[in-house]
DNA sequence: TATTGTTATACTCTATAACTATA
DNA sequence: TATAGTTATAGAGTATAACAATA
């Protein structure tokens, strides 16, 4: 439990260390050169939330022309491979509460996106398409989110990156 | 472009592939048996936001016997492993805006888990340390982060564990 | 002139309760 | 009785603008 060398950098260090938390009310003046993450580096679920974040501050400016979300990229990219879809699926599937998703299917239907259809066994659900509008936008935002995947991914090789998916996998399957 | 096997159920599927699209006003009525998820689950992006968010929905219950949330216990961590780190540095290292982190420390500095210092060189800064209390609870707390992060790699080698954590960080560093 | 910490506030995201139409 | 879709609303999380004190 003594100190550790190299991780943190204090000046005006005095050898009191374990002390400093009895003397609350008035720590040592210590103050922190550089910012020491490596506890927090060690933890999956802190790195896989900043990878995360990160992709994601890059898809926000690169969907903008777009006018898509990430959410709504997925609802659609889930419309686009899976023709007659209902809500309930997709909700089921992204994790979205049914009534934050009534708001994006009537704004993608609005936007001439999407198309509400009939279901065939089914009169309280509503079978989801794209419209051709629909199609045409999400050749081009799948294009761009396959680019991003590619920039976001160009530290890795290919064979990391197919490992990288695999073990996130893991995580959360 | 020909239908692709297995991925997609569906019936009452006419041999009308590509035209559903024009239809829009009254696509087919089909319906999607099990959601072909395949497209998103080749994006790291998406891979990493549902294993970050499957890790937190764990750590949430396990770290209420503490009341703190992920982003306290990154707070208290980073207090825990550099004693005298002030707000900003705070922000910095886990992206957290200012005015979002003023709650955070009044909070926890109300519980009694952390004191203000002095910062010996800048009298606008506050150095930040964790009491005796925090000390103690923060042991608790690291340990039991350190219980879930078992359970949730458990599908994985401690070699892959530690592949997963390099592979992320080259995604975001 | 720039930075730390702060207040006030707006915006987005996520969650809960309750309703209808249908299964 | 249970489920799909919906409305209204509450709460949590994240964002910008502006200020005083200090560098």
């Amino acid at each position: 439990m003594g100190a550790r060398p190299g991780a943190r950098a204090y000046v005006v260090r005095r050898s009191t260390a374990g002390t400093i938390a009895a003397m609350s009310a008035a720590p040592n003046p210590v103050f922190v050169e550089s910012v020491d993450t490596s506890y927090l580096e060690g933890l999956v679920g802190y790195n896989a939330r900043r990878a995360a974040l990160a992709i994601i501050a890059e898809f926000l400016p690169r969907m903008a022309q777009y006018e898509l979300r990430p959410v709504d990229f997925s609802v659609l990219s889930l419309i686009t491979h899976n023709p007659g879809i209902t809500s309930r699926q997709l909700c089921s599937a992204l994790s979205i509460l049914p009534p934050n998703l009534v708001g994006m299917v009537t704004g993608l239907e609005k936007r001439g996106l999407i198309a509400r259809a009939a279901h065939p066994h089914d009169r309280r659900a509503m079978g989801l398409h794209l419209t051709e509008e629909g199609q045409s936008l999400m050749r081009n935002a799948e294009k761009t989110a396959e680019q991003l995947e590619f920039e976001a991914t160009s530290q890795l090789t290919p064979a990391e990156r197919k490992t990288l998916i695999r073990l996130l996998q893991k995580i959360y399957a």
